[in-house]
DNA sequence: AAATTATCGATATAACGTTACCGATAAATG
DNA sequence: CATTTATCGGTAACGTTATATCGATAATTT
């Protein structure tokens, strides 16, 4: 059964294809032609239904007893996700974070390239952060507007994310990967994504808190 | 309505919680003795009435007309959160995103303190990243023991992301903080927190892909 | 060739999370 | 002092996501 094109996308469920992705690309260069739905969802501690389901979103089919074509179910979740063809983006704030995202070479995996990073601050500017140079803020909207960039990945202090939100989308920038912890309000169709460390942290605390409650309870 | 302790926690509204936090935060520091869940609620484009839910996990009172005590709402998620008291942490993998989130001042925020860091590379070990040097891993174990550390923050490659959790927890950790693409499989009652960055763009590539898709279909 | 088995794909059921509703309460107002 | 209003807290309805079940299919085995 194809996903009705009408109702809106399981994000939990797109949320887990890059996990399917990644594990996929270890057993292609393996050399594993074949995987079955059982295999992975075993791999990854989940339901083989789940995984069945998530795999369904992008209409590729198996064969019963076999499973599905390693190689065309990596092609068929990269295209579902536009990963196959690469995603520029330009980014904004060189603090220690921002610079870290500069040099992660995990972001290839997914299709992610930073063609340029910018900083208010005059000392970072031109400076050279990982092989990329910092250019100034002056330069951003026309260099936004001259390479049609949709992207912008947002590493600023708290106190002008949404400022310089405002200044991505005002030069056009469709798309804004938020990694401070400020509720950005921008108008549609503007896409946020909020990649939330604290929310992370703190189921993290609290799975702990009850781990430690339970051992002081009832100790070895 | 207390929740029942004998349910599991609703995680998206754990996730929430420090969203609530930070923006109490805020309005204390401008003076705000009060707030209602309306408020919050408007101010972080969510419901009221999932806001009123979450924050009646933390078993707070408030009082019609009037809303929340800011100070006393703020101690209650804190302490929901076990984010009242310090949590310490060892980092392991001081790459690009290990040594940035050594550098990243955010975690004091939510209560989370790095206090050292480890890496295998010996070109690495005893070099200073952000005022903090770097140990090698024959030391790890042992300092784990000897300091009671609970938490392990999980930044190497994902080649040895499996080995090295293991590690973390044969020395006694109960939780992994776990920044690398890796899905883990560790003993119970082990407690692992994912920080997927590639789910989280998956998400914002799917919707720049819609918001394109319908700009071409009808161009302004 | 028949029987068995692993897997898919679809439908149905259950769990979970969100949202709507309503009575109760306390502050504000006339 | 009675009325209005904003808000809380609980219950109920709803929608979404996850899981269970079952028939169909194709490879494997006997």
């Amino acid at each position: 059964m194809p996903h009705d094109p009408l109702r809106p996308l399981p994000l939990p469920s797109v949320r887990r294809l890059p996990l399917y992705l990644r594990y996929l690309k270890q057993l292609e260069a393996e050399g594993r032609q074949v995987v079955s739905c059982t295999h992975i969802a075993e791999h990854l501690s989940l339901g083989s239904i789940q995984v069945r389901k998530d795999l369904a979103l992008t209409d590729i089919v198996g064969r019963p007893k076999v499973g599905y074509e390693t190689r065309a179910l990596i092609e068929a979740i990269e295209s579902f996700l536009g990963w196959n063809n690469t995603h520029e983006a330009f980014l904004v704030g060189v603090g220690s974070l921002g610079s870290a995202l500069l040099g992660y070479g995990g972001f290839q995996d997914f299709g992610l390239s930073i063609v340029a990073a910018f900083d208010a601050d005059a000392a970072k500017v031109g400076t050279t952060v990982h092989g990329k140079e910092v250019l100034p803020m002056d330069l951003f909207t026309d260099l936004v507007r001259r390479m049609h960039m949709n992207i912008g990945i947002l590493a600023v202090p708290a106190k002008v994310a949404q400022a310089v939100a405002d200044l991505m989308t005002g030069s056009g920038m469709l798309a804004i990967w938020n990694f401070t912890p400020v509720k950005l309000t921008l108008p549609a169709p503007v896409v946020v994504e909020d990649v939330r460390m604290a929310a992370s942290f703190a189921v993290l605390a609290k799975r702990l808190g009850d781990v430690l409650k339970q051992r002081s309870h009832a100790p070895p």
